[in-house]
DNA sequence: AGCCTTGCCGCAAACTTTTGCAAGCTAAGC
DNA sequence: GCTTAGCTTGCAAAAGTTTGCGGCAAGGCT
């Protein structure tokens, strides 16, 4: 393995230069760096970021955390979060919590300890009190996105105002028979509270005066072939079904579509359907819905998270401006039309 | 920070027992294991991973390289091997390659050589000759899924024999008017070459004695709205419609059948349908398909590193065994049916 | 009682890079 | 020509762990 002793040596520089030379943070004069540069490039030295992070402190390397990585929201937000790392030279090391209990526990208390990062990024997810202790232990910066973290910053979508501008957006077209797919309210996810999205529609249908029918809500996980269960059974009683449903993902939506459209519904002549996220395929389906826009999310969680580490003492850390409350924007498409009676 | 030298100064024991005694490799005296132990753990000690790095020149830490995340096979394959690897204490950097040439660049220049993983994991990357170089010029092991790689073991679904037996499965079931939706030919991917599974649909056909109709193979990328757009298409004229299309993936399928739907066709009564891949949602979509385990693949892949890795000196690597091709097998749902005169 | 073996432990070197400090050099100003 | 300022460079310490080697103690054997 080459290091920088031959570099150095082939130069006719110090490895004391040859290290300012590479990295262009010291003065060089320009003959010295032109030296080096050819040297390191004919030797093909690339410095050992052990030693570096050993001399240095700092490791170039940045955790991510996130309870699941086979879903579209999270392998979204993944994507974007390690392109503009790697856009600023940092690595990504993967924390995936879809393991179960032990390898949740070994992440926690082994993996994230070996000082192997310099900063964490959460997303959607929800550490035990015990977690939380080991993560202030590493005395490194963390951001959170989607599930607040106690004692850190994140970046969080207003889930409630997401569900009460999708209701919104129905009542507006005249619907009043609004029902819901929503989240098993009892599965305290990672995923925060799934009910907020509820509040948000209950809210909206107060607002409008109109009274929540419980037989128009309905409860499944956050999946297509969830959705299309409990869609069939909602859509089923023509005399008493609603005239448009909210789904609490667009997933579901798609769900709920589907099972619309094996009962032989027309959407949106029959049904509204309206969702939250904006996924890759809600234009496909035509589906209307809120964007959540999650590779911005996590982008804007990466230049937080970066804009701390640029900052030598923690007592600025303070300072760095972040987004807290994510907008959320309606798109419209062709899921949703005005009411017209049957 | 708490370092090694608190941890031997609360036991009372030399930095290099303490070592010993955290790691279990050497032999330590119960009473001096206890009291390290108990040291540690007071003191909240996890040994950094960068000092230990530079004395053994192992990183415990994995690279793998994919093109993409976003998307059902390499989601599953980076979960199965992520947990794999946590479960022998490993760490994951991930090096994803969708975020253009500029970033492939970088993570091949750069990020890879930097010396900060024992080994390389690559799935369904195609590297050119310089990428090729630099894999090379790391020496650490490189263990390649689904897409060959020149001097390195890899391990590939047989995609001939898949699309042989996808047809065959169609033939056996009295059909003779099958059609395909193919991947781009042209595009030649990181994927692989997209043609393969082609062939083996060629073979199947003349092997039964039948002759392709061009008109029944349409292209399209590997997605659900590229496969309906095209499937439509295909299912328009009902006089010289295929009866039965085998599709180059499960996601190609679905477009497929929801296209039939919307064609008012019912599958599998009057057009069967089979895929490749045994997608999370064949299941619920009743999609017959040949299953290629990508979660296996990972954790085989991960097996085959690490065995590597435990040999110590390169020429016994030879030695190590490894699953080559990986077997194909036919799953039927309700998406394939008899071949009925309409 | 002395010697040898065995098991445990500590010393100190080694891994590779960064960086504070001081010294050397050049050029400018008087 | 000499001083001084400013840029460039090299020396050597420092970062935190692992590990070969040698020492030491205890116990068994003759």
């Amino acid at each position: 393995m080459v290091g920088i002793e031959e570099v150095a040596a082939l130069a006719g520089v110090s490895t004391a230069t040859v290290s300012r030379a590479l990295r262009g943070k010291d003065h060089v004069s320009a003959k010295a760096q032109a030296k080096v540069e050819d040297a390191a490039r004919e030797l093909g030295y690339v410095a050992s970021s052990s030693a570096a992070t050993l001399a240095t402190g700092r490791t170039q390397n940045i955790g991510v955390v996130l309870p699941r990585i086979d879903s579209w929201f999270f392998s979204v937000i993944l994507e974007a979060i390690e392109t503009k790392l790697i856009d600023h030279g940092y690595d990504l090391t993967l924390y995936n919590l879809s393991g179960g209990e032990k390898q949740r526990k070994k992440i926690f208390d082994e993996l994230l300890l070996r000082k192997r990062v310099d900063g964490v990024l959460t997303v959607a997810v929800n550490p035990t009190e015990a977690e939380l202790a080991t993560l202030n232990r590493m005395h490194k910066p963390i951001v959170g996105i989607g599930g607040p973290i106690k004692g850190a910053r994140s970046i969080t979508m207003d889930d409630v105002a997401a569900g009460k501008l999708a209701t919104e957006h129905l009542l507006s077209l005249g619907h009043t028979r609004i029902g819901m797919i929503r989240g098993l309210p009892n599965a305290d996810e990672e995923f925060g509270q799934p009910s907020l999205r509820y509040y948000g529609y209950a809210e909206a249908m107060k607002k409008a005066g109109l009274k929540i029918n419980e037989n128009w809500v309905a409860e499944c996980d956050f999946t297509i072939p969830g959705a299309y269960v409990v869609a069939k059974q909602l859509f089923t009683d023509v005399r008493d079904a609603p005239s448009a449903v909210f789904c609490a993902s667009d997933e579901m939506a798609f769900g709920a579509i589907m099972a619309a459209k094996d009962l032989g519904l027309e959407v949106p002549k029959d049904l509204s359907v309206v969702g939250i996220d904006d996924h890759n395929l809600s234009d496909f389906f035509g589906l209307s819905t809120i964007a959540q826009k999650p590779a911005d999310q996590g982008r804007a969680a990466v230049k937080t998270l970066l804009d701390i580490l640029a900052l030598p003492n923690p007592e600025d850390h303070d300072n760095v401006e972040d987004k807290k409350e994510w907008p959320v924007k309606l798109v419209v498409r062709a899921s949703t039309a005005k009411f017209a009676k049957r």
